[in-house]
DNA sequence: ATGCCGGGCGAAGCCCGA
């Protein structure tokens, strides 16, 4: 069995403490951070190698930043998504684990928000998800477990939002955003939480502002994506709240899965 | 209609996030 997760991190730096005390309790074999804020260099390596991690680290000064921690061997595939446009922002890593004999790849993703919907992130989002999506076909031509796991910035349905009518006109929450992430499952992708857990609002994300959190106001825009290969070995998967309620906390907290590889 | 909160940067206040 392996065990999955993805991290917005908002910071890696900032929140070392709790992702050591979350990965000393937890144990995760890979673990799939977004927001890292920092560049490759500046990440905190050390702490997390002493924990029994590899690395593989896609930086970028002030904003994005992803990366991937592994207990078991790891090749780098990726540090962006391939496309025409070079945009310089570090939201994609790609790597191939090699655990228990057996070959899991993943990704740990970080797309774009989107807001305001009236400028150009709008579009420039839609077209990074389709990127993603066009990569995505690519590597599921191998027919091998994958999880596609990270900060999609795209809530599914109504379901997976406190308030549908106040944030219809989000880009988390628009038709257009929603299609594109639909776009991506209608591969044959499998949506890990909710293939295991029917029930409306469970989130990965509260906002800092307006007590959201105290009020259990959320949205759920992290999710762990899984080939055919994988979804046909998922064990079990869920949403992880404790780091949420942390002092200084991430924004986001993990989810998980389980596979039987 | 906008800010609320919070991080980075850099040393005040702006940019960005969701």
């Amino acid at each position: 069995m392996i065990r999955v997760a993805s991290w917005n991190i908002n910071s890696v730096r900032t929140r070392i403490g709790h992702l050591t005390d979350w990965l000393r309790q937890e144990k995760p074999d890979v673990v799939l951070l977004q927001e890292i804020k920092c560049l490759t260099d500046g990440f905190p390596s050390l702490e997390i190698e002493d924990l029994g991690y590899n690395l593989a680290i896609v930086g970028q000064r002030s904003y994005n930043g992803v990366a991937i921690l592994s207990r078991h061997p790891m090749t780098v595939e990726a540090d962006r998504l391939p496309g025409p446009a070079e945009d310089g922002q570090a939201r994609y890593v790609e790597a191939v684990v090699q655990a228990e004999g057996k070959v899991l790849r993943v990704a740990s993703i970080y797309a774009p928000n989107g807001n305001p919907v009236a400028s150009d992130k709008f579009p420039y989002k839609l077209a990074w998800l389709a990127r993603l999506r066009d990569h995505a076909r690519e590597l599921l031509r191998f027919e091998e477990p994958v999880v596609f796991g990270g900060d999609y910035n795209v809530c599914p349905t109504d379901d997976d939002v406190y308030d549908p009518e106040g944030w219809q006109d989000d880009a988390l929450c628009r038709t257009e955003s929603r299609a594109a992430f639909r776009r991506l499952i209608h591969l044959g992708l499998t949506d890990a939480f909710r293939a295991l857990h029917p029930e409306p609002h469970r989130y990965t994300f509260w906002d800092y502002q307006a007590g959201r959190w105290q009020r259990g106001e959320g949205l759920r825009i992290d999710h762990l994506l899984l080939s055919p290969q994988a979804a046909d070995r998922l064990g079990a998967a869920d949403i992880d709240k404790g780091p949420r309620g942390k002092e200084k906390p991430s924004d986001h907290t993990p989810v998980w899965c389980e596979l039987e590889l």
